[in-house]
RNA sequence: GGAGACGUCGCAUAGUUCGGCCUAGUGCACCACCCUGCUAAGGUGGAGUACCCUUUAUUGGGUACCGUGGGUUCAAAUCCCACCGUCUCCGCCA
């Protein structure tokens, strides 16, 4: 949520910010509106409400005989106490949903538009070449013995895959690395729940315009999460964090679970995009004043494994229109994937400043004593997508792969996957 | 899934019988000051969260919050209903 006091005293930035992404203007005079009734509203029921408070200590006061005439007397009021109070509810109800509409107020620099909008940050590492033609991911998985698409859909469906030996092996070795390195950095490890509840999910701002991404249990009321990132900024909700030692940083590992709705015939080749895969996910609760510095953090953190890992990749800063509703910046890190010429995406890291934490009602304390709410962020540091970019960069005329050097230790010394014959 | 107990202002507890002296008492912890040469002990006072109005000086006033949401009532921590959570026992189970 934005902060109702920037609503109020500068709404041309709510405006300009709604505009850069592409979004609707419109909402931010009907939530000025219905701050202005939802104020008049809570007024009006808070000083009726008072009034009947005093009268009821001299109702409690009165002698016996004098009680039924003043209780007579009172009946009216309670009436227009009760209508007031419902009405102050249903106002605020209704500011609550036109303001939570307003996505993020997105940072200076970040470039206006929509998808094909980003601004190149950095390109880093030579783009890989072959002396022979090159095998997809799949092919060079399938060859492996690592992944297996045809039992994925026999079992659950289209985009859903086993990952078998070696493939299962990689998944883990990935996310150990990513793990180790986030402990190194100061991140406290979180295995998280997946399942979780409509406020949890709508807190962080899954439920907006993409909340047919997101699968639900209707049964249950319980929503399956695409992310970590739901459980770890639900893992404070309510809550008034100490961050006068530093931020607080978690790292999650889970399953995650999209419904990729609206991607029909899209990267249906392989594991590029599945309704399942596994995350390694940083998480962080900082000070407002520190966000972008920790977004950077988060950043380096990020594009450090990936350069260890041998892949080439560039940084975009991803423009307005294509942000999560939460999102105020946004950088994704793209790896090269030779043989579809093209950079894709392996990790993402988005500042979110006080609007997750506003939904969710996550505070610190600030100098004067006073509460505020802090700001979030996120960013992938381990994902199955990744084996893609490894597989397809690493690959020799064989189809062997070899194993960048720093996976290794996560892979027994393994150093070069050889294909097994298929099965 | 069945039976029972419980959920109160940071923590621990009182209050629920029989609705109104509960704007929730007490202890511990916390903060400020006082006192004894220091420490310990003691004394006095303060202190929750959110929102609204006012002031815009870190002012003053008000409303709500006793697990959550409804209901009854002039009035609910207290009575009624539903839900959530915790604990104990039983059943079932990958």
């Amino acid at each position: 949520m934005i902060d109702p006091q920037l609503l109020r005293e500068n709404p041309d930035l709510v405006k300009a910010s709604q505009e850069a992404r592409r979004s609707s203007v419109e909402l931010v005079d009907r939530a000025l509106e219905a701050d202005g009734v939802r104020r008049s509203a809570i007024a009006d029921f808070e000083r009726l409400r008072a009034e009947q408070n005093a009268f009821g200590k001299r109702v409690a006061q009165a002698p016996a005989d004098e009680k039924k005439a003043l209780i007579a007397e009172v009946q009216q009021l309670a009436a227009s106490v009760k209508d007031a109070a419902q009405r102050s509810q249903d106002a605020e109800a209704d500011f609550t949903t036109v303001v939570r509409g307003i996505q993020n107020i997105v940072l200076d620099g970040v470039p206006a538009g929509g998808e094909d909008d980003w601004e190149l940050v950095r390109e880093v590492g030579d783009i890989p070449t072959f002396d022979f033609e090159p095998l997809d991911h799949l092919a060079l998985g399938e060859a492996l013995g690592a992944i297996d698409m045809a039992r994925g859909a026999k079992v659950s469906g289209a985009r859903f895959s086993f990952l078998t030996g070696i493939g299962a092996r990689l998944e883990l070795a990935i996310m150990n690395m990513g793990l180790d390195r986030a402990i190194a950095a100061g991140f406290i490890p979180m295995i998280t729940p997946t399942l979780v509840k409509p406020e949890i999910m709508s807190g962080t701002g899954f439920l907006g315009e993409h909340a047919d991404e997101v699968y639900s249990l209707k049964d249950d009321d319980l929503y399956l999460t695409g992310t970590s990132e739901v459980a770890l900024a639900g893992y404070h909700s309510d809550e008034i964090l100490n961050l006068s030692d530093g931020p607080l940083r978690y790292v999650g590992w889970s399953t995650c679970y999209r419904r990729e709705a609206g991607s029909y015939g899209k990267d249906t080749r392989g594991i590029i995009r599945v309704h399942q895969f596994t995350k390694l996910e940083m998480f962080s609760y900082v000070d407002p004043a520190d966000a972008e510095a920790e977004h950077e953090r988060l950043l380096a953190h990020q594009e450090g494994i990936l350069q260890d890992l041998g892949l080439s990749y560039r940084v975009i800063d991803t423009a307005a229109g294509d942000l999560g509703s939460s999102a105020a910046r946004k950088f994704d890190v793209e790896a090269w994937i030779p043989t579809q010429n093209a950079y894709r995406e392996l990790t993402s890291t988005s500042n979110c400043t006080t609007y997750q934490a506003r939904r969710l009602d996550i505070r610190s304390r600030t100098e004067t004593g006073k509460t505020a709410p802090v700001a979030t962020l996120n960013g992938t540091l381990g994902t199955t997508r990744w084996i893609v970019a490894l597989l397809e960069t690493h690959q020799q005329a064989d189809g062997s792969v070899v194993v960048p050097e720093a996976l290794r230790p996560y892979l027994g010394g393994l150093d070069v996957l050889v294909p097994t014959g298929s099965n």
